[in-house]
DNA sequence: ACCGTAAGTCAACATATGTTTACTTACGGA
DNA sequence: TCCGTAAGTAAACATATGTTGACTTACGGT
């Protein structure tokens, strides 16, 4: 449990600059990093309330108080977690073709590592409780849901075109409710189901939602 | 917030057994069940860790001692609730028609209130940490899973009918995904959508996964 | 080489929370 | 009516947890 003796790690002081793992002995951009990935996971996996600031800061290797320093609070790194999510979901979903939308959720679902987008969907479901972070999350929602259905013909006001708006929501609920199933609950065989076994049937629970137009 | 003046209630010592509302002054039974209730729900919309006994019990209106008395512990009680889920969804699904599933579905999902299926539903989303409770969450879900999937044509250990046990489970998901987006992140139009809106989307979502054999 | 400053550490704190223990009260059979 | 016992109450305890403030250490420009 105990972190690895406090091996110096530098030594390579003059080291070249393109050294990939070495890490920066003071380095509070990389810090924050570190913190920003450890709780992601563990918000992912436990939730918000069950997710100790020491927990964070120990998987992250870095000092407990500096949750503080970074992020003002434990509310403020969660915040910061679901911000970092919705980016991270735009920047992937984006630039997605229309009619590859199914693929593209399928893949996002089907990697199970810890820190990849299946997690980052399951942080999606978590709350602390905090206007501030609901009012984020649902935010982040609601743009995933709104770009998904943009692909399928829906256009806002337009009317008959709501009812598209919900099938998008749905779907996205769908695609949640497997993360979950798959990264937190691990029901089997759910969860050992590679890529391939789910994507064709989250094809067609896609289409039959919302048919490509 | 606190509880109304304590009206002493009895005085119909001699009341009719048939009278329904008013509440016994002593009743371990029923001090039980209000336990129950009071933490199905807010385990369903907090989750474990953000809920805490004091929070139950004032809603049952209720010491907080009489949580360990009869429920051994929070975690014990959280335990109940997902065998009260467990029994409530087998009872309510259990006789349906296989060809009347997705309606079933769409029905608990559709119901709000917050001692409801939809409700029930969430709180097998939640995770105490605890191994025990994640034993009885999986097995409440494969259950619901293999009633699923029998209902259209899965047998046990019959070869390519793994396929449909899966998707039955990734059915299970989604009807758990849009319950959470609808009662605890309340995403709207989502949120907000009838019976009637839901029904319809759903019938095509589950019969995508698994259709009619 | 020096030193100001940012980065990181340590220990303490106030509080929230699950649980237990000793006590009080009402129910209902004899 | 009386009283044993089950039901309920109140307060205290031990601990876990978020946060803070004073202290130490390394980095990097001069």
């Amino acid at each position: 449990m105990a972190a690895e003796p406090p091996v110096p790690a530098t030594g390579n002081a003059a080291a070249r600059e393109d050294e990939p793992a070495r890490r920066r002995r003071r380095d509070a951009g990389e810090t924050r990093h570190l913190l920003l990935d450890a709780a992601r996971r563990r918000f992912a996996r436990d939730g918000y309330a069950a997710t100790t600031v020491r927990d964070i800061a120990d998987d992250a290797g870095v000092n407990v108080a500096l949750i503080s320093r970074y992020f003002s609070s434990k509310e403020g790194l969660f915040e910061a977690c679901l911000r970092a999510a919705g980016d991270e979901l735009r920047r992937t979903t984006g630039q997605t073709p229309a009619d590859q939308v199914p693929e593209a959720i399928a893949r996002h679902i089907a990697d199970l590592g810890t820190a990849g987008l299946s997690s980052q969907l399951a942080l999606l479901l978590r709350s602390s409780g905090d206007a501030g972070a609901d009012d984020i999350r649902r935010g982040v929602l609601h743009r995933a849901s709104e770009q998904l259905a943009s692909a399928r013909g829906w256009r806002p006001d337009e009317p008959g075109s709501d009812q598209i708006l919900l099938r998008a929501q749905m779907a996205v609920a769908a695609g949640i409710g497997v993360a979950v199933l798959r990264s937190s609950i691990r029901l089997e065989p759910l969860s050992s189901a590679t890529e391939q076994d789910l994507v064709e049937p989250l094809r067609g629970l896609v289409n039959a939602l919302l048919p490509p137009h």
